[in-house]
DNA sequence: TCCTGTCATACCCGGCAGGTATCACCGGGC
DNA sequence: GCCCGGTGATACCTGCCGGGTATGACAGGA
């Protein structure tokens, strides 16, 4: 008895977010006793506690938050390999390897890489086709984890490259880009200290999840409404050198002289060992081998 | 209906490693046809044909064969949860995070460095105990996979750092270890040619999971029996340069002048998120601090 | 041709996952 | 003090499904 079904760890990362069998067993779809049931029974077979049940809910033990991390990761591996399972028969390739690849993307970024990566990559003779996938701020990392891609483009150091296989494509500093009008866009070069404080124009909060990390900037989920607070004067942004090209005529870019450099990456799970994913590195190192 | 449970996985797991679903049954300690049912079941539920059925046996298709790895990582994740879940709770520790860590060290290699950093931490303030499981030849990596382990020793480039976080600890270089009466053994240094193809002293095959790579050298599965065919004027070997520790009269130790630096490295797994981990890969890094 | 080895089908049974009803417990009102 | 609301646990039932045995379909080889 040294396994676990994943039903199992499905109930039990409910209940350990949740904190609450009545609400656990709603989001699962279930009466709450069998879940109540579930969970003894994992605590028995696993011969640990994982909850204390206190008179008002209910609170982890140290195994309990060790299995809702590594729990987590177990789920993860699972639906990826369901997820990449299935694009691999959709598609039906014939010689043991999936001839199509979903590649994430932070949405409308990467754009001149994008497009010379995806043309080289065309005109490899048998390259997997390439499908793109929009992908929220820094949630390549997940996409790659849970399955839903199969490859990344990622910003080191926004990404964390932890737990994957990368390759360096291409480093860049970084600019400011202010609203033209502003009296700091006279400038020739700024610090990052320069703009991470000017009191009429608060640096914006990305969307994550739903959810925005507290502050006084405005909140946004896309970078056209970064664009357009931007261009009406309303904050400022932080980006990658090669943003340039979608600069608006009322934006002004301004080299940051002391910004950590920017290094695109593209990344994959460490396990991957697919024919079709191999092509794609190959392209793009090439396309960007430099001189080290 | 987009789960799969551990069950299937590692049902279709069996078959596709035996390719021959009364064996697999076998292994499984099962009947054949229900595990045929298992099978057939899961193919419909993901929508894909995983087994083309030959009139002689069994055969994998593309997606398959993405399943066979994917599934794998799945697996290895899921009982990584429940080792890692089952020696938090043996401990239970109070404050949310194990307080007891599993080293997979390559037996009998890193003596001097493996104790000067059982030391170091052991004179840590509240410290976790670290438990020392030695492992076969590149057996690590495993380790830190299927949670047998929790953080290990690496020597790169043999062992693949990839999927894991690391710390650079050491860099050495690499001895030939030669019997003493050897005409090499008179030699100053060596190149890596000198020594891999001594027509008396072929290189010695180590095990790995039972099997041996081809070649005309000695079978070994110890360092013990290497240093004794050694003595014995039998072998030869190529060690990184702490290796001198263990030298016995017999042997005589010659620098290699072009074989590539081993780096020692401590790894753990990406996702790790466990205080004890973080002290111990502080002691690690500060106990081996370089100029860099 | 039969025999052998393969996987699939047919059928049955027992266990267990899941539902409903209810209990035991505790904290907070009044 | 009392009751009430909300928590998780228990009791009990039911239907599904995982697993077993027996057998079939089919292809190769002697």
């Amino acid at each position: 008895m040294d396994t676990v079904e994943t039903r199992e760890l499905r109930y039990f990362l409910a209940v350990a977010e949740e904190l609450h069998f009545g609400r656990a067993a709603e989001r699962l779809g279930m009466a709450q006793p069998p879940l109540s049931r579930a969970i003894q029974q994992l605590e028995r077979r696993l011969g640990v506690s994982l909850l204390v049940r206190n008179r008002r809910g209910v609170a982890l033990t140290g195994a309990g938050e060790v299995l809702l991390h590594e729990g987590r990761a177990a789920l993860d591996a699972t639906t990826a390999a369901i997820r990449r399972t299935r694009r691999a028969g959709g598609a039906d390739s014939p010689g043991g390897t999936r001839s199509r690849l979903v590649l994430a993307v932070k949405a409308a970024a990467f754009h001149e890489l994008l497009q010379k990566l995806l043309d080289a990559h065309a005109a490899e003779p048998g390259a997997a086709e390439i499908e793109v996938l929009p992908s929220g701020t820094c949630e390549q990392e997940e996409m790659l984890r849970d399955g839903r891609a199969d490859v990344a483009l990622m910003h080191a150091p926004f990404n964390s490259l932890a737990g994957f296989d990368s390759e360096e494509l291409l480093t860049e500093g970084q600019i400011a880009i202010l609203p033209t009008g502003h009296p700091l866009a006279a400038h020739r070069t700024l610090a990052l200290a320069d703009v991470s404080d000017i009191p009429d124009l608060p640096l914006a909060r990305w969307s994550r999840h739903g959810t925005y990390p507290p502050g006084p900037g405005p909140e946004i989920h896309d970078q056209t409404q970064l664009a357009q607070l931007i261009a009406l004067g309303r904050t400022v942004a932080v980006f990658p050198d090669s943003a340039r090209a979608w600069l608006w005529a009322e934006h002004t870019a301004v080299p940051l002289i002391d910004a950590p450099p920017v290094v695109t990456h593209i990344a994959w799970p460490a396990h991957s060992r697919s024919l079709a994913l191999a092509g794609l590195i190959r392209t793009a190192t090439q396309l960007y081998a430099r001189a080290h």
